[in-house]
DNA sequence: ATGACTCCCAGTGGGAGA
């Protein structure tokens, strides 16, 4: 099977270029972040006439995530379980027998600032739940726009964003968190381009120079590692007119 | 360099993103 994640910043401007992503990229799943829409304006017809069914969780202006699959999704979750939040940052559904987590992790804003105390409260609180669900759910994938770069060659400068956010330690150490559950970075397995990244600034010609950091991704719990065929970031959509500024990740799953 | 761009809601500007 194949997954997919995109943070599309703003579904009321992307829906076009995700349905033609989607017409050239067939997945069985894809998450989305970012949607910025209200339950009630979802574009849930045009999804559907694509061949997707959905599933939407979003909030005025901001936040917002959202799970396309071929096939219905099943025992859907919104947001953290537990973990009261104003926020809407989590969708995950049963896919075809797996467990699929799409999560907007909160940006964070500066090291000292409430936002980034929120996002480590945040993510010890994700963490704790998908040590849970693994255990529920051994088939889980968890993707979506984390905004950690969780090591050096995951940033195109990593002197001058040392300690800056997405790349200090604390974040770094809550990424190793997950993957101590037992979550492999899909991406690392496999040999990638040198300067792999997923974000790159709208401003000052960021993507024409290739200055990104790589924050989105997909981490696949053990049962399925060994079925992982490929991880690919397919910078495509960023050279679109009015581009989201992140590019979408997709994982190949081998059949069982 | 407190910038740059884009989105949103607002309302002729400002917050947030990363």
């Amino acid at each position: 099977m194949r997954l997919a994640t995109w943070n599309v910043n703003s579904l009321a401007v992307r829906l076009p270029q995700l349905l033609a992503w989607l017409g050239e990229n067939p997945v069985d799943a894809i998450v989305l972040q970012e949607t910025k829409l209200t339950d009630d304006r979802f574009p849930r017809a045009e999804i559907e006439a694509a061949g997707y069914r959905a599933q939407w969780f979003g909030q005025k202006t901001y936040n917002g995530v959202a799970l396309l699959s071929r096939s219905e999704a099943g025992a859907v979750v919104h947001n953290i379980p537990g973990f009261d939040d104003e926020q809407a940052r989590v969708i995950a559904g049963v896919v075809d027998g797996v467990r699929v987590v799409g999560a907007y992790f909160p940006n964070g804003q500066a090291p000292d600032s409430d936002k980034f105390a929120y996002k480590m409260r945040w993510m010890t609180a994700l963490r704790e739940w998908l040590r849970a669900e693994l255990a529920a759910h051994p088939a889980l994938v968890l993707m979506g726009d984390f905004n950690v770069a969780p090591e050096d060659r995951d940033v195109y400068d990593p002197v001058a964003w040392a300690g800056q956010i997405h790349c200090t330690p604390e974040e770094r150490a809550q990424f190793r968190g997950l993957i101590e559950l037992g979550l492999v970075d899909a991406f690392r397995l496999f040999e990638q381009p040198p300067k792999s990244w997923s974000w790159w600034d709208y401003r000052n010609l960021a993507f024409r120079r290739n200055q990104g950091l790589r924050i989105d991704h997909i981490l696949v719990g053990e049962a399925l590692r060994a079925r992982i065929a490929a991880c690919l970031i397919d910078k495509a959509p960023r050279r679109n007119e009015r581009p989201s500024d992140h590019a979408p990740v997709v994982v190949e799953i081998a059949p069982g």
